[in-house]
DNA sequence: CTGAAAGCGCTAACAC
DNA sequence: GTGTTAGCGCTTTCAG
């Protein structure tokens, strides 16, 4: 085509508004660029902020983001799944750990790339960007039993993923886990108002309770505002931590001692690792587990570090 | 089809893993599934909030949402919006008011559903989701003005749809508005640290200001920090206010007034507003204002209301 | 290099 | 009711 010729066909598409059909190609080339998000719920900012983290990756690539809805099931079933298959996606993501096993063999027979996030299993699916929540557990452990808490309570997810915060963090506390005298469970997502009423039944079955590990942020906040209403000193009568590191972590009285967890940075990693899969570009890893630390902040900051043993 | 026929047809479907192809019907049938959603930032837990509404409207519907990214832009451009039409959207969202009047004209000429949401304007693309920001202002105003405060500071946009807060909160002063003293600028999404930055520039140009109105529950949170490392009595020496009722104005110390916005709510209005029409039922409205209401807490909740002149 | 023609997989229209 | 056929708008292939 003459450079004269393209320019007029140029001005032709301009004057009529023309817009080619996505759908029209797609179906003749077979090349979809769809890609299927699927998320358990937005309303947790953790998600929504890796999600962001996600389309960040992709801006300017030839890709879109279809969403899709999981809900907070943990066996996310293949008709879900397969739900969004019509549009033929490029690739799949999952806010979080496809446990069925069913799911995952449906999706490997499938063969597109698949990228899970959030979580961690020996076994992905195909990709895997998350965190281990054993070590996040563990870290926070370790530092329950260097302040040399004795009455240690944990309140949170004692079930399927949860359970192995729980897990690390019996690991974390090591000789001294004998000193975790209550586990209360606490399981799906839950508010302020759960983690307020959480504090009562804690102090109420154990009443020299000195330390509690929450599950979540928003359950410790929760506790805090509880133990305030009941002059409980925080730190020194009562510490408390928390899990995930939302913005108002620090700004909570006393600032909130939590292990932070990098929605966007996740995110980000994750859709570009897929998009590097996408173009056929080769991957240094397939999966990646990204290093946790803790935020130690003024909430369990209390005196018995001198007292420990 | 006989019944025996419909069974063996499916039985097959099952056998062979047949999918439909998403692209092939909607080429040859013309009607798209596809709703764009144009969102800023998801990082904006509003935004975040109101996309799940949005999702949770289209739930179940023939339905399925493509996310977009806009940027902060005011002016968003038609360049933005064409760069989805390859998708021929049954139905655009807009998470914020089309400002550009090009692109407004443009999308009105494509002759699809529009549906704006979070602002306010007298004369949307098409349909309206969203708060007026004056009103909002004014109730705010108005609870500075009766609890008497005398020398006011505001920190916040003061261009473009931001301006129309600070207009409110005049509006609301009513007669003591030359109560308000001072009128800091913040343009753009700010975080804590400007929030806090802004707290000591306030305290320097008006050093006996006994109440700022700061312009979002973030930047307020910023501020109330920076007062409380600098020993200043919150809130009797110094009121703060926010605005947006994120989920931890109720967590600090002392508990934040603010305006809540429950986007949520307006997602999942504007949602089914959206669904509604691309179904082709009839519409009671086509602009929607969602009523708004001050929470008042500890935050401004200072002695001066009774000494009111 | 340029232009013509086939056909992706479905739906809708039409004939039986 | 049931079966057949044309064609949506592109991309790719193949002929000139």
């Amino acid at each position: 085509m003459r450079e004269e010729t393209r320019r007029r066909v140029a001005a032709a598409v301009e004057a009529t508004g023309y817009v080619v059909n996505n759908f029209a190609s797609t179906l003749r080339s077979g090349r979809s660029s769809i890609v299927t998000v699927f998320v358990s719920s937005l309303l947790n900012s953790h998600f929504a902020t890796s999600m962001q983290g996600v389309f960040d990756a992709f801006e300017g690539s030839r890709y879109h983001l279809m969403y899709a809805q999981t809900g907070y099931s943990e066996l996310l079933g293949m008709e879900t799944v397969a739900s969004m298959l019509p549009f033929r996606p490029a690739g799949i993501i999952f806010t979080g750990i496809v446990r069925s096993e069913a799911t995952r063999k449906s999706l490997r027979q499938l063969d597109l790339p698949v990228m899970e996030m959030w979580g961690d299993t020996p076994d992905p699916v195909d990709m895997l960007v998350g965190y281990s929540n054993i070590e996040g557990g563990r870290l926070m452990g370790r530092h329950f039993a260097e302040r040399g808490f004795r009455h240690i309570a944990f309140c949170g997810h004692t079930t399927h993923r949860g359970v192995e915060r729980l897990q690390g963090f019996r690991e974390g506390l090591g000789e001294h886990v004998d000193r975790l005298k209550l586990v209360l469970p606490l399981e799906g997502t839950r508010g302020i108002t759960a983690g307020a009423a959480s504090l009562d039944m804690i102090l109420s079955q154990l009443p020299e309770c000195d330390a509690v590990f929450f599950g979540s942020d928003v359950t410790a906040a929760g506790g805090m505002l509880r133990a305030l209403d009941r002059g409980i000193a925080l730190p020194d009568r009562l510490a408390i931590a928390g899990y995930g590191g939302l913005d108002f972590a620090p700004l909570l009285h006393p600032p909130l001692t939590t292990v932070p967890l990098e929605g966007y940075e996740l995110g980000l990693r994750a859709g570009r690792m897929l998009l590097a899969r996408l173009e056929g570009q080769p991957l240094a890893e397939t999966v990646h587990r990204h290093p946790l630390h803790l935020d130690i902040r003024g909430s369990t900051m209390a005196g018995h570090a001198v007292e420990r043993d």
